[in-house]
DNA sequence: CTATTGTAGTTGATAGATCAACCGACGCTG
DNA sequence: CAGCGTCGGTTGATCTATCAACTACAATAG
């Protein structure tokens, strides 16, 4: 059958480097999922949006912009949110000046939750993917991966509740 | 706050490359999903399945190569499948050398339905992941990634339907 | 001031995937 | 060949995230 099709260079390396970066993130993501869920009983989504907020100012959001940094829709944030409200870590607060949004804010039990957490999320980051490189490798993934929609922010945006283009940010963890 | 904790090569480049990764991984997929299903009513793990068995010796797989292979769960694959012989794309064949497997077989519908939106596809794929290298970085980035779990099967399995171990293997259309 | 258009967030229905529990079939051991 | 652990697959309950529709408010135009 040969590759075929567009300009095709989906071949040997190309190949190779597509389906390692599938699989690669489909494994990892999943052994963190598991990590965090088993020892702090929180997801990696949970996690995001903790540390986020931690980072912000007043540690504090509104909900589109956790939308946006997350990549889920503002009803999947919606949800999110409520999950973390009832377990303590976040609370809402509505805002003064525009009475349609309302800020996620980091509860005190929340950031110490996430300080905790944060242990072992880095930890996994590091034992699964760090791990496997050298510094300059790493150099080297992160000029490459840059290039990417998402991480360069090229996503379009078409239906209703529509996807949310990533941003990138700093840090894996608080302290 | 700094990256803190464990060993922490967490810091800029680190950073970079684990925030790349996982940033680009979700608008990619995301954004080839919407065209696979604007075009053709397909998921991209339904293209992944009429693939895999596509490449398979007689068309056909037990169902739980394909579980390895998508990196879904034996549940999950039977609800798929489920879908797709819906669709009329598989059919489902029981083994006559042990009757506890069954395997799914690409029909004809599900071969020219593949071969249509194989087109759509790899023409995502070199859109928004391909043409972002050159030949000798798609190399680089192959090697690097290959080194990582679930590329490379170093999955650890735990829980009832346990995760499956991912696989590499060939091809992203068929011809 | 009112009407229109757009924005922030929530909600209902639904799809996709998981876990846990299960069934039937295999295969080994005693 | 009976008993026991294991394997392949399916099912029920549940969770997560989506889309589409809707509310409420804001901002701008007429």
């Amino acid at each position: 059958m040969a590759v075929s099709t567009p300009s095709s260079r989906l071949d040997g390396a190309a190949l190779g480097a597509w389906r390692g970066y599938l699989q690669s993130h489909a494994g990892i993501v999943r052994e963190l999922d598991a990590d965090l869920i088993a020892h702090h009983g929180l997801t990696v989504r949970d996690y995001e949006v903790l540390l986020y907020l931690a980072q912000a100012d007043e540690r504090q959001l509104p909900m589109s912009a956790l939308s946006e940094r997350t990549m889920l829709t503002r009803s999947g944030i919606t949800r999110l949110v409520d999950g973390l409200v009832d377990q303590g870590m976040i609370e809402r607060i509505s805002c003064e000046r525009d009475a349609r949004v309302s800020y996620a804010r980091l509860t005190d039990a929340g950031h110490s939750k996430l300080r905790e957490a944060g242990r072992t999320h880095v930890a996994g980051i590091e034992r699964l993917f760090l791990s496997n490189f050298t510094a300059t490798e790493l150099e080297q993934l992160a000029e490459l991966l840059g290039r990417l929609p998402g991480a360069t922010g090229v996503a379009q945006c078409t239906a209703g509740d529509e996807a949310p283009a990533a941003r990138p940010s700093s840090r894996c963890s608080v302290d």
